[in-house]
DNA sequence: AATCGGCCTTGATGCATGTCAACTTGAGTT
DNA sequence: AACTCAAGTTGACATGCATCAAGGCCGATT
């Protein structure tokens, strides 16, 4: 809950224009021009911290939210204080897609280290995407990329083992990052253990002895957040392995 | 492989105006006359046979599907025969909504039986609904659904055990068929155990215990591909209990 | 610098469920 | 009616990972 540094208000106003991830975010194949009408119905607030919520489960969905700088994660809390972590998302990702049909939110979403947020509110979204068919096309295919990745993740929990898990979350971290012009193979996690086991159907101590032994088999070298990642294609072979020969589970 | 019946084409020439799905499907909110615009981009094919594609893995995206009659299921395939199973998909629901972002399928979708198919090119629907608010809308909508449903699967394949899962499939089924104007209670299965077991995360033999421990607890009537639901209430239960007090798994 | 508490790690143990194997059943075929 | 084959069932056994428990480490607070 503690604020460690004051976030300068020049970095988080700037419009959609000039934003470097215009090309993983709405305006992704917009004209200059259009890029300038979405922006005139973006809010962008003042950071938020480490806790904070954009929103919780029940309420009212009013706008879809997109990750600027940091990190946020979206659950699904259970009475007695379970919850199933859904997703952490990095700068360019959209937040709240899944309130839309339903026009209230199933999920909560807390921010997990200082991050600012551009609100979108849907209304005058869905307004504008009418009369731009390239936003409306872009809006179609966010949509869609969002169920391709969640398919993804029902074949990581229906068919992988816990192993094959920790490999693709580093994967797709790596992946994710790179992405966004940092680092593929030298990162802090945001989340903490206990995040990362839960969004990956794991217990915390499978996450930890995990970390550990790709550590002592010289896949990465780990320090508390701190991740460097010494070989990629070997992790990244651990995590596409669909069946590697002579495995368990499901093969036939 | 074997046809069983022969069709009618009187039953799969209806326009979505006279169509019974039409609260479940695309037309979800259409105007009449927006109906018959909808309508007049809807190609209507013979009807499929069970093992027939509707397309495969890696093909190039055309069209979304939407199941009239009958049942598909959806998989992504894997190198040497394995697969996961991604979903059963029934009348009025739509298919294909992941291929939307990266223009080509990532999975393949499998007829389980007998079953008549809607054709919506795509190129086609979203010029329409770029002059139809209405139906932008409805595709936002259920794009949203689809989000809205992996959470719930990741939820299921996260979190819960066998018992939890396979009750969750049945409620599901259920409350589907119920929607379709089906008994509720009682209704043929389309898919295999293996089927089942494959979405489940579960191996076949695990479902088919199940299957026969609800059967002695008095839960449900089963005999093969036949279920009679006998205390709905209690499998709901078991369905959403997301820790029943005293259980295991990332209590707290 | 001492204390505290959360997070992480490590070890020991148990269980749910996967795996292997054998048998049953029913539908289709001859 | 005998045969075949795929699908399902049931039992015995194995194991990956959860669970339980204890201890270590670091940052925050005083």
């Amino acid at each position: 809950m503690t604020q460690r540094k004051v976030i300068s208000f020049d970095t988080i106003r700037v419009a959609c224009k000039n934003c470097t991830l215009s090309q993983l975010c709405l305006p992704m194949g917009l004209s200059p021009e259009d890029v300038d009408r979405l922006d005139s119905i973006v809010k962008r607030s003042r950071p938020l911290h480490r806790g904070d919520h954009l929103f919780r489960s029940g309420e009212r969905f009013r706008s879809l939210y997109v990750v600027k700088t940091g990190s946020v994660k979206t659950y699904t809390p259970s009475e007695e204080g379970g919850e199933q972590v859904l997703g952490f998302h990095l700068p360019g990702e959209i937040i709240g897609l899944d309130a839309i049909d339903q026009d209230s939110h199933a999920c909560s979403a807390k921010v997990l280290e200082t991050s600012a947020i551009c609100e979108v509110p849907f209304q005058r979204f869905e307004e504008l995407s009418s009369s731009i068919p390239s936003l409306q096309h872009a809006m179609f295919r966010l949509l869609s990329k969002e169920i391709g990745h969640d398919a993804e993740m029902l074949l990581l929990l229906g068919k992988k083992n816990a192993e094959e898990r920790l490999a693709a979350f580093l994967v797709s971290m790596s992946q994710r990052l790179s992405k966004r012009g940092l680092s593929p193979t030298d990162f802090y996690l945001s989340m903490s253990r206990h995040e990362i086991g839960n969004y990956l159907g794991l217990a915390v101590e499978t996450v930890s002895r995990l970390f550990t032994r790709f550590q002592d088999e010289g896949l990465v070298k780990v320090d508390r957040k701190h991740v460097e990642i010494l070989d990629l294609p070997t992790i990244e072979g651990l995590a596409g392995a669909t069946q590697t020969a002579g495995s368990r589970r499901h093969s036939h």
